[in-house]
DNA sequence: CCGTATCCCCGGGGATACTG
DNA sequence: CAGTATCCCCGGGGATACGG
């Protein structure tokens, strides 16, 4: 993965283990979050479902990231042997798990988003009357 | 950044935005997570003491990381023009504002372990005597 | 001390072609 | 359909050296 890691061999006894590493690791993985997001969204799906509505994403890459979600019990594969053969994906409870944590990351988002628009504003608001300034900069 | 964006010219209308993807992109970003650990751990500290507790991270990475999160406005940067200059990072209030999340994702990774290690020991037991199975299974 | 500038290298990831 | 196998390329990031 690309993420790097602070190498072993540098790796000091004071070094930092933050427990969340792991997960953030995992969600941090490219595409993973549109995966998730999706599989939340439009529920148990096809491969090639999953792959059309992850725009831009390379089977290759779709492969790769299924496969440690599942390896990490975020995803459950159901393969039917048919032919021409049939393979689901679903959230496990486990992935379902995250659903707060990823409400909470949104919420905030939007609410920073909102935030900064209003400084934008309350900036493009002063620039034409410079008085009263200060109340909405106090909040850093 | 290395992780890999839907390319822009192969987004569809269908393409899924989801909101928080913008947070987790910031937190995705290679190291940030230690920086941010660190920094909350530890408190406001300078440059060099950060580059020595994130161990193994280059000064360019670390610069671009401090850059990156003070453009979201998630630290804050204090120069002092002493000779030798004197550079200090903070969280941001906003940057606290992530602290809730953190813990809660760093609660889910300590559960989940635990109930790794707790797998593991039963399918060691039951490997010794396999009688009542099922009941742990049973939690997928 | 806190960075930028430069070089260079490795591997992550896309494209394509092919199988069960 | 759901992947693997192969090739190839680009740029992210470390190491090093230097500036304010």
């Amino acid at each position: 993965m690309s993420i790097p890691t602070p190498t072993p061999t540098t790796q000091s006894k004071e070094s930092v283990t933050c427990p969340m590493d792991f997960i953030l690791r995992m969600l941090m993985g490219p595409w993973t979050t549109y995966i998730l997001y999706n599989l939340r969204t439009h529920g148990p799906q096809r491969f090639g479902e999953l792959k059309r509505r992850v725009s831009g994403i390379s089977a290759k890459m779709l492969t790769e990231r299924l496969r440690t979600l599942e390896g990490a019990a975020l995803v459950k594969r159901d393969y039917e042997a048919t032919i021409p053969p049939k393979v689901t994906y679903s959230l496990t409870k486990r992935g379902g798990e995250l659903d707060e944590v990823m409400d909470r990351l949104a919420e905030i988002a939007v609410r920073w988003e909102a935030e900064d628009a209003a400084q934008r504003a309350a900036r493009a608001a002063e620039a034409r009357a410079p008085e009263n300034l200060g109340e909405l900069r106090a909040a850093e």
